[in-house]
DNA sequence: GATTAAATAAGAATTATTCCTATTTACAAG
DNA sequence: CTTGTAAATAGGAATAATTCTTATTTAATC
């Protein structure tokens, strides 16, 4: 797992300011490391914390740190984007709780089956995810 | 494909009126029956032809037939929620074209693939899908 | 044709996200 | 350490999608 340090490094590395709100962002998602978060929430959780902080900063700074690799999108099928701290540098796709919202990577991608049996489709990018309920969630009524 | 005498059938069989305004949302989905369509998409075109529909009525259908299994909701990355005519009953994924938006059914699942290799964690819900560029939009510069 | 529950229109309200502009700040160079 | 500079931010307004509220209308049944 990515550690704190690290980002801040990734973001200088880039050519980025590693300003007060963005640690404050950097923060919630480590606070939470395997929650998934919406940007409202991470906004949420920064004003609690530091009130004269503008969505718009908050907004921004979540879309960097997707761009660098520090966040990872999750797509659930009836909200909005949502999003946590990138499992690592491997492809990967995701397991999803339904009940804690707890994320966990999965190794194994299906395009090796289909690539060859979609004739005429050239794919360029996949998606999938898999939902259901976490050990602790089966165990706890 | 479905056709729409059974999509006025299945409204009625499951005790819901057919009323003029569904019928509208209705003939949009098949006026374009293999595009992907956002909610405010269809609104935009059935108060292209009745102005005085309200928005709440056109969400309000679309929730429903994607309740009765009318349209299926399709999931992209970076966008809101898009919809189409169901496919058929039997369970797919879809090819999503990025250039001109349609969406082809693809039979493969990949689930078995995985049902064994997670651990711990039991599957209720999926998803898969892929996305590149359909034979005419590859030959088209 | 009358009855009734369901559906709708109209427009306001809500909420997430983005835009605008003046001000502030991180960082680097002297 | 001080200063210069572009980048980043605050604050608040604007936008846009979606939902809510309530009085009115309508499809289906009797």
């Amino acid at each position: 797992m990515i550690d704190r340090e690290q980002v801040a490094k990734r973001l200088k590395g880039a050519g980025y300011k590693f300003t007060g709100p963005r640690r404050l962002v950097i923060d919630v998602f480590f606070r939470h490391p395997e929650a998934s978060l919406a940007v409202k929430d991470v906004l949420a959780e920064v004003q609690g914390e530091c009130p004269h902080v503008s969505p718009d900063t908050v907004y921004r700074t979540v879309a960097l740190l997707e761009k660098l690799g520090v966040v990872e999108p999750l797509d659930f099928s009836d909200e909005a984007k949502k999003y946590r701290l990138a499992c690592g540098t491997e492809h990967h796709h995701h397991l999803v709780c339904l009940r804690c919202g707890a994320v966990m990577p999965l190794q194994y991608c299906p395009l090796v089956e289909v690539e060859d049996g979609v004739e005429g489709f050239s794919i360029v990018d996949h998606r999938f995810e898999l939902y259901g309920y976490c050990k602790a969630c089966q165990q706890t009524p």
